[in-house]
DNA sequence: AACTAATGATGAGTAAAATTCATCTTGCAT
DNA sequence: ATGCAAGATGAATTTTACTCATCATTAGTT
């Protein structure tokens, strides 16, 4: 008693549209086809699905029960296969305000060349996690992070303008920009450690901070001071000459960037701007 | 990006049982056609749906997505399809004691004869109308009735136990059983009309009454009375020579049988069954 | 550690559908 | 009457689904 899935799929349509013509039209197929299955469909049930008029059918008592199963049970089907379609063309990404400023959207162009198809949604601030397509980059503690989560390892190093390197090298005195993050719970910005490192830890110097990286930056741009921060961010501002890293020795930080449950935000295009990604953060 | 729903049916029997085999069994095809169906549906929606590890394998995140929905919806199908085939199985026949009992159940083996693989349940008494599987087989008056749903139209007449025929053709007083009906809408048995008819209106005559027919027509068979009522119901009795119709002019009642709202009620079994009953009732 | 059995992947050929085309049928509107 | 529009029917054809043979991988066995 087997009956063939595309043509309760005929039926379906039919049923919905009340005419086999419609039904055809709707399935890219000839009205001829649909009659073939509906009739095939009810001599395997032994029922009649339709009532035959002229120029047009009725559903039976029996023909309406059927097709509001085949009506709900292929939207359900239907709907869950648009939602994988959509989300293979959509990419929702949120992250931080300076990731996605510095890095994430200045390097677009690149993506889109090369995906034209797909189309990318950038949040900074907070996310649903629950959502497996929402592909969250997060910056936090490496060590809290599963392995296979985190996209970088971040080392920090002091930046400045690429017209004012010479000045602050000969400096007696350094004010330097740096972070203190909101989130208490995530570690500090390794300002100490680099001090130390590079022998600077009896130097004279004033420290500001702000609570975002791109501010820190943006600030240190405009009057030419220094700014401690990680080099992914600046990656870019390098890269077009505007910030120069001074000559010193960077230090190694507690901090990635990361994304939470990796492995079940897999989808296609999730995976190929993953990839995408870590050739930016790594290479160029 | 059209998916075949046979493939869809694969998956869903492979997400449902976690094995390429296992799915191939229930739908009793191989297990390479699986494989084939679910590497032309991962294709087609460019996602991974299975993690694909040695002897065994495991829905993505995405898989898992699509497979909720295929088993809802296909169950939703199924469902609907196994109560229709299970119906047109199982005829459940709600009708009057006396009907059932007289008429129906006494010619039952005929009907299983040509029909063996069919299941028919009969219930007496009070019936749910909603259920448009369900056959009410209903006593009523002829006047409020559907033209198309009456079954037969009710004649009256006496009858007797076949071997107390002459005794009552010459007795000066007569016993008669006939029904009083419980339900005070009903139109009345019609015994006076049939008194006068037989220009019998002054005779002496005891009549004792019960609330259904089955029982007069019981007790007129104990006593070698007579009994007073509708001649469908004992023309099995007659047949098998246990009662007589007496030699008096029947008479037209406002009583027939009908199946309420019968248009609603046609799938096949049941058309099937209420053709054979038509021809219980008027022939033979 | 080698062997075996079980699961799945792959590609080519085959069987079985789904689909179309041509031809009829039917009732409605002109 | 006449033409039209929706559907039914049967044969032919295309497309799809399926199987077979073969290969790859590996968990479990000896």
């Amino acid at each position: 008693m087997q009956v063939s899935l595309p043509a309760l799929k005929a039926f379906d349509a039919a049923a919905r549209l009340g005419s086999f013509k419609a039904a055809a039209a709707e399935l890219s197929i000839s009205p001829t086809a649909v009659s073939h299955h509906i009739s095939n469909l009810e001599q395997r049930l032994s029922v009649t699905l339709f009532e035959r008029a002229a120029r047009r059918i009725a559903l039976t008592e029996v023909g309406r029960e059927l097709s509001v199963a085949t009506c709900q049970g292929f939207q359900i089907i239907e709907t869950a296969i648009e939602n994988i379609v959509f989300n293979n063309k959509h990419i929702r990404v949120s992250t931080t305000s300076s990731f996605a400023g510095l890095v994430l959207i200045p390097s677009l162009h690149a993506f889109y060349r090369e995906h034209p198809d797909v189309q990318i949604n950038i949040t900074s601030g907070e996310s649903i996690d629950t959502d497996s397509y929402n592909l969250p980059i997060r910056f936090g503690d490496k060590a809290k992070q599963n392995e296979d989560d985190i996209l970088s390892s971040e080392r920090f190093n002091i930046f400045c303008s690429a017209q004012s390197v010479h000045q602050h090298e000969r400096a007696e005195h350094l004010t330097i920009y740096t972070t203190e993050w909101k989130n208490i719970e995530l570690p500090k910005v390794p300002l100490q450690a680099w001090l130390e490192l590079n022998g600077l830890q009896n130097k004279p110097v004033t420290v500001k901070t702000f609570d975002q990286e791109l501010f820190g930056i943006q600030q240190a741009l405009l009057e030419n001071a220094l700014v401690f921060c990680s080099a992914t961010l600046v990656k870019g501002y390098i890269k077009a000459g505007v910030l120069t890293e001074l000559n010193t020795k960077a230090v190694d930080s507690a901090l990635c960037y990361y994304i939470p449950e990796r492995s079940k935000r897999r989808n296609r295009t999730n995976v190929n701007f993953v990839e995408w990604l870590g050739h930016i953060i790594r290479d160029s």
